[in-house]
RNA sequence: GGGCGAUUAGCUCAGUUGGUAGAGCGCUUCAUUUACACUGAAGAUGUCGGGGGUUCGAGCCCUCCAUCGCCCACCA
């Protein structure tokens, strides 16, 4: 026996040999795989890694989509699958321009005024370094993906297939360009798509003015300047009166206008005075409203937040202090009717910097999501993907029910260029200038038009071999927080351009959140770091911590005292091998088993044949806890003690000989079948068991359903 | 306003098709080097949120209610 069981396990020592040797053998790659470990059908398995962004350290959720996607990858590899899990990076265009903004204002800079090439070399040489970081985080988390297909959002062929089926969708008339209310983040200078803004219900004053002979309600003073529109539901009996189209004049916050009545049965008639005033270029519906009936559009504020000249004495101020100012002007001239403190309403902010969002009319490119919807929901009823947990699907479902088109165009330079061109009006999609005079669009995609088609990306859609072989993938194994931004439109992109859905199962897990179950967040500083705890406890107790008890799509609180408990844990197998080596040295594997010894065995063989059918029915957190206490409180506590009783007994040889032969072969197999979870310390004890071979990472899986093994150890 | 989920031991959570309530941590007592003190043995702790129903039998199924959490949402 190797000296080192005499002391406690220490992962410290052995994870960075152990994972070395693993990626030097290049078994992380399937098609390395040895032929007796592939099953003869070699079918393939395939998971796509969420790119983690590479604009820092890993965080805890990173941690738990790295434990469980290696657990199931090693779990099918044993299994006799071509076990291929792919990794990645993603330059989070938006996320990372927002990091990278904040370490310039750190430094007394601003990416405003910078030379837009300055700044993206700036930011690429900043997601380079963060990225390769990142990726030892990943290794030092055991993660047997293969390295060598590894693919970045930036690569060339990426954006290139990226651009391609930008071209693809204008052709067939799924993305137009149009001038529409976006969410404009004054902060960040970019608009944003409808997810990437958080609807916040925030106690607001609504105001009641006098406006004409009507009384209009707003919590927004500092829009109406522009105000000319007054709109009533055309069946209002109230305002009977008034027909559509009647003007008249009325004396407004900078003088006397005159105003223009629009009937449109958009308005609640029992909302208020059932009367509204409206500001086409800074709020939806009214944009919507005015469209209809084709009225003027003019913009108040400008992207920075404050009024324009049609503001007057108000122009340059910010809205935030222009809206009292108004209030006070408007009661000063008699017009102010009423003021409702009490009143709440829905304020939508940058879901970044909780900047209010400022709705602005933009020309913008725009994704048709309803076919592509529609597309989806035909799969998910078809059957052709099944979300864990099942409740997944109907949050899936009501969101694209009635999903709205989305913005896919950013303000930003840190991103793959739209390849779009405009001249005199006209826009055309291409990667090259379609002739004289034509200019380029300056912006750049939303990060999530390249990771929506992450799966096509990395197995090399159209015509790579892996795209023949892995697409489609099998398992989207994500965060449920990401269900919109990115499952879903994966599964758009991979039906839109092949066909098929990307994956046939959608595996959500929860947030993991601090010990006391409340959100990490860098303001509250109460994130946690994986890695910290990998060094403390080492990576397998963390594994184990993040699996055992935690449902899929339901939050985990991550706690200190249960990672300890996996380290002690491992420390137990540490000693159960210590004491079978121990005892064993002499053992003979051909010897008959006595019948309690079979039984034993039996036992276990049932047990791996249930813990199986829980791996394939993603119960992973039950797996893992039946493993834990078998090991524990059945081999350790039962099973070894029983064993000390026996040996003591010099004269029952052939009892002693059944039971050092049981001994070895469970710990083999409690070794292979606690692999996938704590992947270290397994491959380390099996490296020190004089009859295996090879790595464990490459063994077989246990047979469950014929008890071969058992047969050549019948009772006597 | 709409949707989804949760409510089980002091804390964090499991409980797979309905069949005598479970784990980890914590707590109490004992053991003091026996493979392991990163240990062992023994133990205490729950009207499984509340009402009603189905069933021979309900933590699990149905229904209503309460509380908490999350997501979505263009009533100014």
């Amino acid at each position: 026996m190797d000296d080192k069981f005499l002391k406690p396990y220490d992962p410290a020592i052995t994870e960075n040999r152990i994972y070395r040797m693993w990626e030097e053998s290049g078994f992380f790659n399937p098609d390395n795989l040895p032929d007796e470990l592939v099953s003869e059908n070699g079918k393939p398995y395939t998971i796509v890694m969420p790119p983690p962004n590479a604009n820092g350290d890993l965080h805890a959720g990173h941690a738990l989509f790295v434990s469980l996607q290696d657990l199931l990858t090693r779990f099918k590899r044993m299994q006799g699958y071509r076990a291929l899990w792919i990794p990645g990076a993603d330059h989070a265009g938006f996320e990372t321009q927002v990091v990278y903004e904040k370490k310039l204002e750190k430094e007394g800079r601003s990416r405003f005024g910078m030379d837009p090439k300055e700044l993206y070399e700036e930011i690429l040489a900043f997601t380079l370094a963060n990225k390769s970081t990142m990726e030892n985080q990943v290794r030092a988390l055991g993660a047997s993906c293969d390295w060598s297909r590894e693919k970045f959002t930036l690569d060339p062929d990426v954006v290139e297939r990226v651009q391609d089926t930008f071209i693809k969708m204008f052709n067939d008339e799924l993305v137009y360009r149009g001038k529409r209310t976006v969410n404009w983040c004054p902060k960040h200078q970019t608009s944003l798509s409808d997810i990437e803004t958080t609807s916040v219900e925030e106690q607001t004053p609504f105001y009641t003015f006098k406006y004409g002979p009507f009384e209009i309600g707003t919590v927004r003073p500092e829009t109406k300047f522009g105000d000319k529109y007054v709109v009533m539901h055309p069946e209002d009996e109230r305002y009977a009166q008034y027909a559509h189209g009647d003007t008249f004049d009325l004396e407004w916050i900078n003088g006397p206008i005159t105003a223009t009545v629009i009937k449109d049965t958009s308005v609640d008639p029992d909302f208020g005075t059932g009367v509204m005033t409206i500001t086409p270029w800074h709020s939806g519906i009214d944009f919507e409203i005015a469209k209809r009936h084709n009225l003027d559009f003019e913009q108040i504020i400008d992207w920075r937040g404050k009024l324009l000249p049609i503001a007057g004495e108000f122009t340059e101020m910010k809205i935030t202090d222009a809206r009292q100012k108004i209030v006070e002007k408007l009661e000063a001239k008699g017009l102010l009717v009423s003021t409702n403190t009490d009143y709440k309403n829905v304020v939508k902010r940058c879901y970044k910097c909780n900047s209010m969002i400022e709705p602005q009319v933009k020309d913008q490119w725009f994704v048709k999501m309803a076919p592509l919807a529609e597309k989806a929901i035909e799969a998910v009823n078809a059957g052709d993907i099944r979300f864990i947990p099942e409740h997944e699907e109907k949050i899936f479902r009501h969101w694209m029910e009635d999903t709205l088109d989305w913005n896919i165009s950013r303000q930003i330079i840190w991103g793959i260029p739209i390849p779009a061109w405009f001249k005199d009006g006209e826009a055309r999609a291409s990667r090259v200038c379609p002739g004289e005079g034509w200019v380029q669009d300056i912006d750049t995609f939303d990060t999530w038009f390249s990771s929506g088609q992450w799966p096509l990306m990395t197995t090399r859609y159209p015509d790579g071999k892996d795209f023949e072989t892995h697409y489609p993938t099998d398992v989207m194994e994500t965060g449920r927080d990401i269900i919109f931004f990115w499952v879903a439109r994966m599964i758009c992109f991979g039906l839109y351009l092949t066909g098929k859905a990307p994956f046939h199962t959608v595996y959500l897990h929860g947030l993991v959140n601090d010990a006391q179950n409340k959100k990490m967040s860098k303001s509250k500083g109460n994130v946690i770091n994986p890695l910290e705890l990998t060094d403390k406890y080492g990576t397998d107790a963390l594994r184990m911590a993040l699996i055992v008890g935690n449902t899929p799509g339901t939050d985990l609180a991550l706690r200190e005292d249960k990672i300890k408990g996996y380290k002690n844990f491992a420390n137990k197998l540490w000693n159960i091998t210590r004491f079978i080596l121990e005892n064993t040295e002499d053992v003979d594997s051909g010897v008959p088993l006595t019948a309690d010894d079979y039984a034993m065995r039996s036992e276990l063989t049932a047990l791996i044949s249930d813990i199986t059918k829980d791996m394939d029915a993603y119960r992973l957190y039950l797996a893992a806890e039946k493993i834990y206490h078998y090991i524990w409180d059945r081999l350790a506590s039962e099973i070894l003690e029983d064993s000390k009783k026996i040996f003591a007994n010099e004269s029952e040889t052939e009892a002693i000989a059944s039971r050092k032969a049981l001994l070895r072969s469970l710990l083999r197999d409690i070794l292979t079948i606690l692999h996938p979870f704590m992947p270290f310390i397994t491959e380390e004890i099996w490296q020190s068991i004089p009859e295996t071979q090879g790595m464990l990472l490459v063994s077989p899986w246990p047979q469950v359903s014929v008890a071969a093994s058992d047969t050549t150890h019948a009772p006597s």
